[in-house]
DNA sequence: AGAGTTTGACTTTCTTTGACCTTTAAACTC
DNA sequence: GAGTTTAAAGGTCAAAGAAAGTCAAACTCT
């Protein structure tokens, strides 16, 4: 159990700030930890994904960075039981709209975001093959109920 | 943040007086960062470009300079452009990242809308072949600027 | 044998530097 | 005063450097 990738993963959790936040040099940790640089990657593929809520941003070139963030994903349910049973792999236009008037009711998101959304993932936006598009929508509909997740903590 | 680049970015920002525009030597600038003069350019080619509302200016010789000022952009004339012409038929997430952060430093869309819209277009959403992706982007981004439009009518 | 881990070669992106080019105001001719 | 030279700007571009990303092969531990 005492592999690196846990330990490096002990590591990051450590470190995460007061606003469940850190900055890491990719280089700096992997030396830090005498591990192939890319051992931070599949730290970070493995155990700082999505559904376990976390984001991460990041940046190469000279001062680059990489930046993990924990969301609250336990605090919401709904919003948790959206991202990760009711969207599903599919989600149609009409069962979408559905969902947003259900938010916009709830008064998660507000009627112009809601036509953001709509608008963006419309069929129209998504000119593709029907199954595709359908695919499509629920992948990006979840990055952005995971995104308003991050602005529930204020 | 530990690069040159980022801090002249700040430090011209600050610098940026009551009509939004500084005046700037390249060489003093360079002289006072320890850099190369031509870091300067560098700076002024990826931060502060006419997608993120600045416009430049310069002239070489003696007693030469650099005007750097900000556009306010008249918010129909700026979205219309943008949508006839700006974005095109094809947007990369970078392009629409910079598009979004002038539309929000306007006050146009709120933040939290701009990670919506985010969220919703990004490589990782857009999960196909990224010529279609580009194209996909630019389409559905327009859509969704035009939703934006009829919101100022009210 | 197979899931999970580790490593390293190669790629992509962003930044930094320096050598060389162009423009222009000012100084210098005549 | 018109024309010419000079030096002082800023511009351009490509190479080198500094990160992070990807992917597949090798390894480990059931």
């Amino acid at each position: 159990m005492a592999n690196i990738s846990d330990i490096i993963e002990q590591f990051i959790l450590k470190t995460l700030g007061e606003d469940q936040s850190v900055d890491i040099s990719r280089n700096e940790l992997a030396n830090f930890f005498s591990c192939a640089p890319s051992q931070i990657n599949y730290v970070l593929e493995t155990r700082f994904t999505l559904d376990r809520g976390f984001v991460k941003e990041s940046r190469r070139g000279g001062g680059g960075y990489i930046k993990i963030s924990k969301i609250n994903v336990e605090d919401d349910n709904y919003m948790n039981n959206l991202i990760l049973e009711s969207v599903g792999d599919e989600l149609s236009y009409k069962r979408l709209y559905q969902i947003l008037e259900k938010l916009t009711y709830e008064k998660i998101i507000t009627k112009r975001e809601a036509d953001i959304i709509c608008a963006s993932l419309s069929d129209e936006s998504l000119a593709m093959p029907f199954t595709v598009k359908d695919a499509i929508r629920a992948r990006s509909f979840k990055n952005v109920l995971t995104t308003l997740l991050l602005y529930k903590e204020d």
